[in-house]
RNA sequence: GCCGACGUAGCUCAGUGGUAGAGCGGCUGUUUUGUAAACAGCGGGUCGCGGGUUCGAAUCCUGUCGUCGGCUCCA
């Protein structure tokens, strides 16, 4: 989905050459970061295990910045900015930089701009870059900045309009130099026009350049990130170096919607939402049921296997447990609206909530008796259903569901155990991804922001905690990336990230280090010098959410999923109505009980054949027979649109012969084939 | 929550102030069919919901709910 170059066999020397030929210095580790957090680039910082390599990002990060790609892009957003100030001279611009899919420019509006007026400056965008306006950089004195930006004799410049820029201008470090971009032109009158832009660059040379772009959006974005600052008018486009290309990637747009979990959940029958029943909160149709349970069992086969134990707690408990927990002092606006338990006066008794984490009830069964240093590790796994009131803007479909299913276990284990359990914890992830298709992911370690104090517990512990988590990724040769303020609050996590059909970051397992619970809920267990001691908590979901998962799985597979998982795994196709009996019987011995849901005609046969296949064991298939009076043609199309794996077509040289006619998924017609190859082919399928 | 956009039949959509439309799906009948849509007929909509403007509102205004793209957030 990305348009940076593809991670390739190019090393860093190969890079650096590539971005020497296009006469750019090499960005060093501390710029990108820079770049990254000042310009909203998406990603963080990328740490290979030897701490001395940004990961592979590093080659299409680096080459994506050292791109003519790129400085396109941001020349084209400051083409966009000029056209913007030229219709609404009113406008304090803010930054505008290149990102991943184009660029953007937020900007101060004196009046809310609206959708219908991209038109309007995209049109004088194209009329501005055919005036063939150089671009030049200057570089210039701190105080020289200062004048410029301040100077309302230049158009776009002075005082009421410098808010933002001269905020910019402070956050440069001293040293570094400050630089100003410029596009001129002379008009026919000889009249001198330009645009400056405080702007580190580089830039294209001319704006003649830039022929292929379109803007694509508005949204609102919060001055430097922070919701408490103005939010500001952030217009999106996107440029490419041919018209071909743009083309390209507003048909990928286009195919990227075909396959959004979203459309496709719909089509295929899996879930849907109501608004009587409220936002965020999915109900699954039988065959997203089934797709659900599947992937429930197959969790709970490889967790059993690992020595998990399988423990249920309510959906609903006392705030007590949360206060408790600390989730309530950082939570509580998140949480569904409190259930107030009153007496006969009216007076409060208790409050219940929702459940919004599992980990406090493991805590309380941990607790329910003495442990032993022999007992541990303890591993309690729950597939459990959690609420949160997440905001209304953010809430999409099941990937950001207010009720979702966490496949939630906590592992309370001895200091020494720690190390070995969290690597057992990453190899259950990385083996279920494998497992799953899904190979195409990042690993984020989060780590506390130290300017923030929402995280409870002392420094060493997650200091600890830290340490363990980079450790068990050097011993596995993880590559993963550092990112400051991603911590939970109890302690810090290594989180899976997978990309959507439209090529946004998900957050999907996660294994957490925490020392900090432990101490809250006071846990023990007796070690061998008959002390108490307090055990260490890893908190891991491998899915994540349940839902997000087979949200993300959808949009991965496209909606043809492997033949384990798929709803409907074996469609049997009658020809004509004569024919559905020998359907029958096939589906019978697939699926292992009989048919539901059509009748077939009891004067036609094929029937015999269940007397041949007799001593063939049923294969407790996920089978349908559509013996409806359409054509063939019909019912297949209607099956290949539902991405069935198998068909099997059945008509009077099937009866006579005992064969099937197979259709697959993948590969199309195979012509018809011995039921019992049939069974052997869907044998290795399963 | 904030910024922008969108809500018309089960689904996909057309309809910009004057009698609500199409295709698919559904139902009924005919067809009994060999690898991506048989044929014909018939149903089906308080135009998300509430208020307002107007002789008249799907259409204009306003509020609200829902959805989509962002921002922020995700224990």
């Amino acid at each position: 989905m990305a348009n940076w170059p593809r991670a390739s066999s190019r090393g860093a020397e190969a890079c650096a050459q590539a971005a020497e030929a296009t006469a750019m210095p090499i960005i060093t580790a501390p710029q990108r970061m820079e770049i990254r957090r000042n310009f909203g680039i998406p990603g963080s910082i990328m740490v290979k295990t030897d701490n001395s390599f940004p990961w592979f990002g590093r080659h299409t990060l680096m080459s994506y910045e050292a791109s003519y790609l790129y400085r396109l892009r941001h020349s084209a957003a400051h083409l966009m900015a000029q056209a913007v100030q030229e219709i609404f001279p009113k406008v304090q611009l803010a930054i505008g930089p290149p990102v991943e899919n184009g660029f953007y420019y937020d900007i101060e509006f004196p009046e809310q701009l609206r959708e219908e007026d991209l038109v309007r400056i995209e049109k004088r965008m194209k009329e501005l870059a055919k005036l063939d306006q150089r671009i030049e950089r200057m570089e210039v004195s701190r105080d020289e900045a200062k004048e410029l930006i301040l100077d309302a004799a230049i158009p776009g410049m002075g005082a009421e309009v410098a808010e933002y820029k001269l905020q910019l201008l402070d956050a440069i470090p001293g040293g570094e130099t400050i630089s100003f971009y410029d596009q001129k032109r002379t008009d026919r009158e000889g009249v001198q026009h330009r645009f400056l832009d405080l702007c580190r660059g580089p830039h294209v040379e001319t704006t003649k350049e830039i022929k292929h772009f379109k803007l694509m959006s508005i949204a609102g974005a919060y001055w430097r990130g922070n919701v408490k600052n103005k939010q500001l008018t952030r217009v999106y486009g996107t440029a490419f170096e041919t018209a071909e290309e743009l083309e390209a990637y507003l048909h990928m747009l286009e195919e990227a919607k075909k396959r959004d979990h979203r459309v496709l959940g719909k089509e295929l029958g899996l879930f849907m939402f109501s608004p009587i029943v409220g936002t965020g909160l999915a109900l699954w149709l039988p065959k997203g049921a089934i797709l659900r349970e599947t992937m429930i069992d197959f969790m709970r086969q490889e967790q059993i296997k690992k020595g998990y134990e399988p423990v249920v707690t309510p959906n609903l408990a006392s705030i007590k447990l949360y206060e408790k927990s600390g989730h309530i002092i950082n939570y509580r606006d998140k949480m569904f609206p409190f259930m107030l338990d009153t007496n006969a006066e009216g007076e409060v008794e208790d409050t219940f909530i929702l459940k919004p984490m599992n980990c406090p009830f493991h805590i309380e069964i941990y607790k329910s008796r003495l442990r032993s240093y022999r007992d541990l590790p303890v591993r309690y796994a729950e597939f459990g259903t959690v609420y949160r009131y997440e905001q209304s803007g953010e809430v999409t479909g099941i990937l950001r569901a207010r009720g979702f299913t966490q496949d939630d276990a906590h592992l309370f284990v001895t200091p020494d155990q720690l190390g070995e359990e969290f690597i057992g914890v990453v190899e259950i992830i990385q083996s279920v991804l494998g497992k799953l298709g899904l190979t195409n992911y990042r690993v984020r370690v989060g780590t506390k922001d130290p300017t923030s104090d929402k995280y409870i517990g002392h420094d060493d512990n997650w200091e600890k905690a830290t340490s363990a988590i980079i450790n068990a990724c050097e011993k596995l040769g993880l590559e993963y990336e550092l990112s400051p303020g991603d911590a939970a609050f109890y302690g810090p996590k290594l989180d899976i990230i997978i990309k959507d059909a439209l090529g946004r970051d998900w957050q999907m397992g996660t294994v957490q280090v925490d020392y900090n619970l432990p101490e809250r809920f006071d846990l023990e267990y007796i070690g061998e010098d008959s002390k108490p001691h307090r055990p260490v908590m890893i908190h891991r979901a491998p899915f994540g959410s349940l839902e997000r998962m087979i949200g993300l799985m959808t949009e991965q597979y496209a909606g043809a999923f492997p033949f384990w998982l798929a709803p409907v795994q074996v469609a049997i196709l009658p020809i004509a109505d004569r024919h559905a009996r020998y359907a029958q019987v096939i589906a019978e011995k697939l699926q292992g009980y009989p048919s539901h849901g059509y009748k077939p005609d009891a004067e036609h046969d094929g029937g015999q054949w269940a007397d041949t296949w007799a001593d063939i064991p049923a294969m407790g298939l996920r089978v349908t027979v559509d013996a409806s009076r359409e054509t063939i043609g019909k019912k297949i199309r209607e099956q290949t649109q539902m991405k069935v794996p198998v068909m099997l077509i059945v008509g009077d040289k099937d009866i006579e012969a005992g064969t099937c006619g197979v259709r697959m998924r993948e590969e199309g017609d195979l012509g018809a084939q011995p039921f019992a190859e049939v069974l052997a082919k869907l044998q290795a399928l399963a």
